[in-house]
DNA sequence: TACTATTCCTGAAACAGTTTCGGTCGAGCC
DNA sequence: GGCTCGACCGAAACTGTTTCAGGAATAGTA
């Protein structure tokens, strides 16, 4: 049970009435509208067309769905969610949620009217408070890539801070001490955790942090190219960046090839990775990887197996390792005189 | 009408029968199955839930979805598709036919088992046929990115002929006559496009086609890697090089810059792009630039707007133009003498 | 041959959700 | 008072799907 016809009958009114409050038609009384609402969410009602259950899950966006901006990480994020959706034959919808949610409805409404059943989210900095809703409805949702103390939000992210602790511990083994860091200007936990390892990094191995060489910016290609010409411009240059996510390092890549800044020569560079662009350039990026497919799948595999079984009471809280990948970017700096030596900025590269 | 009752009734079979033909029940006989799926071809069956029609419709993609490997072409694609279903208030699905359809379903079966009115077709050398059998079956369709002789297959794709043909003539008028061509080895239309287009502005300018500059490889990072060894590595290499894909223009900038071959001092490359990976690499890519997203967006346009009225008999032949785009990497060939005289290979970049 | 059992196929009915139509009820207006 | 209009809601009609039971043909067996 749960169907239309049963919440109506519990609530003494017509199957009608809790069909419109389900589509959010204009015509039904507010406290009707509410009290119907409310049995809803108390019963867990699910979707169905005719007598069958419809076993379609979304990846809701908070905004633009797919942006491109961020690299390969939705591709490998949908790969992986498909591949999720295998086991238990579920369908896959794409959600917008600012440009489909009427005002005033609920996030449950939205979702059931649209025949879905449960939700893997995407967040980003502005919509914690959306996904805090939603997960106060207790409508099925994970959430991917971000982590939350609210115990009713359930999510599966990947761990910067162990794989990037070991990246700067590199990067100091190395012989670099003066190490530049570049992180998104509104930060995520992501971007919290990796800025926290290169912190106790460098606490650890008793190198003063010095704020001047952390840069808060939007992450993107321009990021990058703005954070090598301050970082290296400077009477004491850093001779090694961490870059904390894909576009940047791929900025910084450019502009060190434009400026004739051989790298790892005369500058390390540590990235992110979320797919494979660190293949994209030479010499190839030593980086963070993370892996966006198994992230998806495995917010997938959760949502589904829950949404089977029934039980809502299960929460998810998971978070996978990253790892951490030498690649071609990172050497020793020049010479141990030029950690303090200043370094002519520009047509720097082409002299040993 | 044109609902299982009345398509029921015209067969003088039950409701359930045809329900279960849409669902692929196996326990119908294969006459009643062939003519009920023929009746459903006939009247233009559009799934419902309750009273009101289903709004849906797919992203098809013949085996796994999303590759991460065609780079940031699948995130455009879907970005302007998402655009596109605004308009008439659509959803969309995505779902994997190789995966999904079970033996013996028609694909108009299949795709109405899935709730789904029209669906977007993306397409791959392989799956041509598939396509055509979509088509034949008159079930709604739009393939992106690729051009049938069929009548019956609806298309949109961009024409990368005429910019590819600037970008060749762009580089004849920069003074190379040794110009080589990386295609992929399996020709979609869009490469059998480039590629004429090479052999066009060639002949046009009175240059002699040399076969050995055309390489045929797969797409990707690495063919570009190899066909740079290939075109550079001969005693009369090549002083520049049309990639006709992104990943392939990638791998060659990537390898350029490992073996110290400058560009586009010593080499003048011009890509294709999808997206905005031309920007990733310093110099910037010159390059023939499709815009996926509009690519999607049309599609979906059209889709959306012939399920709104019906008429399925309205068909979608169109061509949307690309454009070229002079960036970095390209300039005239080193010396004039330079393009008749051997140049040694690797190291070359480093000395002017 | 005759009886039984099984399988295949089908339709009636029950059940899922949505919409249309009409009715009630109250508020406002002449 | 009588009239109109709008808000609200339920019965009924109409989607599609599944369950259950039964008919018909076939296969197996005495």
């Amino acid at each position: 049970m749960a169907s239309v016809r049963a919440i109506a009958s519990r609530l003494k009114v017509s199957p009608a009435t809790v069909s419109r409050v389900l589509n959010n038609h204009p015509d039904v009384d507010e406290a009707t509208r509410e009290r119907v609402l409310a049995c809803i969410n108390e019963v867990g009602y699910v979707p169905r067309v005719g007598r069958r259950l419809t076993n379609v899950v979304a990846l809701a966006y908070p905004d633009e769905p797919v942006r491109s901006e961020y690299g390969a990480f939705e591709p490998a994020l949908l790969s992986g969610i498909m591949r999720g959706l295998e086991e238990h034959r579920f369908d896959l919808k794409l959600v917008s949620i600012r440009r489909d949610k009427l005002p005033g409805e609920t996030y449950t409404q939205f979702f059931l009217r649209k025949g879905i059943r449960g939700v893997i989210l995407r967040c980003f900095r502005y919509n914690r408070p959306m996904i805090a809703s939603i997960a106060q409805e207790g409508f099925p949702s994970v959430v991917v890539a971000e982590e939350f103390e609210d115990a009713k939000v359930n999510f599966i992210r990947s761990d910067s801070y162990a794989s990037s602790r070991r990246a700067v511990e590199h990067l100091i083994g190395l012989g670099h001490r003066r190490i530049g860091i570049v992180v998104h200007n509104v930060a995520d936990t992501d971007h919290a955790d990796r800025r926290r390892a290169y912190d106790d990094a460098l606490y650890c191995a008793g190198i003063k942090l010095d704020p001047s060489l952390v840069m808060e910016l939007p992450a993107g290609i321009s990021a990058g190219e703005q954070a090598l010409d301050s970082l290296l411009g400077r009477s004491d240059p850093v001779t090694a960046i961490f870059a904390t996510n894909p576009m940047t390092a791929l900025g910084i890549m450019r502009r060190a090839q434009e400026l004739g800044v051989v790298v790892p020569r005369n500058l390390s560079v540590v990235g992110v990775d979320d797919s494979d662009v660190r293949m994209h350039v030479w010499p190839r990026l030593t980086a963070v990887t993370q892996d966006a497919s198994s992230l998806g799948f495995e917010a997938t595999i959760w949502l589904t197996h829950a949404l089977m079984r029934r039980e809502k009471k299960t929460s998810c809280r998971r978070t996978i390792a990253t790892s951490f990948e030498v690649n071609g970017t990172t050497a020793p700096p020049a010479t141990p005189e030029a950690v303090r030596r200043p370094v002519g900025h520009g047509g720097a590269g082409t002299h040993s």
